[in-house]
DNA sequence: TATTGTTATACTCTATAACTATA
DNA sequence: TATAGTTATAGAGTATAACAATA
């Protein structure tokens, strides 16, 4: 072994398989944390064709209506060469329209149609029915308190 | 807007943009902190051609020799189909070696090599240099926090 | 019948380089 | 020259189905 563990490391003739060092490092438990969390998010949007990045890009523009693809990519950490068919699998399911920008040549105006509002509704019921689930065990001031650490974490890049 | 917000919707002529009630979402905020630690966890491997899972699945061969493919998979929840490229290339890299096991001849007892522990112990000092400073502002008691919040979100899977 | 390892395949998310048309 | 959108491509991670060998 690496290094002398405190940890209980069990024999690996059976299940009770240690983790290790992993124990103590974040970035282990967030990548595990969502996986569980994308798994059951999968769940809960079944029958909508909606997944995790493409609520994201729906809630931005429905906060912003008006907003280009590239403020969306900025506000979302995704790249503009990545926007262009997720933000074109959502036209073309009629969730979300470009409107010319009278000044603006290049840039299209992004706004959600009626359709898309609906949606995002309904996606956000579904995501709320989700985040209880999966944080049954978490009270509100911790779920707090958890998005504001995730946040410093985010403050870090 | 599909509901009216108590937050600040900035209008959509400039960079600040909202990101409405993404805001109050934990899923959302735990793929962007897992999106920023995963870009400096590459710069902080760089020249070992070692990623997370690669890492992950080194520290628990480390931490429970002998163990099989299958064991290792369950206890990080990576499908056993996936497991035998990643296994594969550490294997071609001389890191980790297959032992044949006495009583089965389906499976292979997983152990690293004295060129994988060297391998690991420096990934496990350069993790942990990179989550000190992707945690930089947040206490030793918080961090242990977070990652027993996460561990609470995690069994819910 | 169940399990280990395997192959093949596909989807999501992310990343980069290079192009066009406008500004 | 800088920006908005685009195309093409690649890699990492995850998921399922089906197979052979063994238990």
């Amino acid at each position: 072994m690496v290094q002398t563990e405190n940890q209980t490391v069990v024999p690996a003739n059976d299940e009770a398989i240690s983790l290790g060092r992993l124990n103590d490092f974040t970035g282990f438990w967030l990548r595990r944390s969502i996986n569980v969390m994308a798994t059951d998010f999968g769940e809960a949007m079944q029958g909508t064709g909606m997944r995790p990045t493409l609520v994201s890009i729906m809630a931005v523009i429905d906060a912003n209506p008006g907003l280009n693809q590239g403020q969306l990519g900025r506000a979302l950490s995704i790249q503009r060469a990545n926007m262009v068919s997720l933000v074109g699998g959502l036209m073309d399911r009629g969730l979300v329209e470009r409107r010319d920008v009278p000044g603006d040549k290049r840039a299209f105006a992004l706004h959600l149609t009626p359709d898309g509002e609906a949606m995002l509704a309904e996606c956000f019921r579904r995501v709320e029915a989700h985040e209880e689930k999966m944080l049954a065990e978490i009270s509100s001031g911790e779920k707090a308190r958890l998005i504001e650490l995730l946040q410093r974490i985010c403050a870090e890049g």
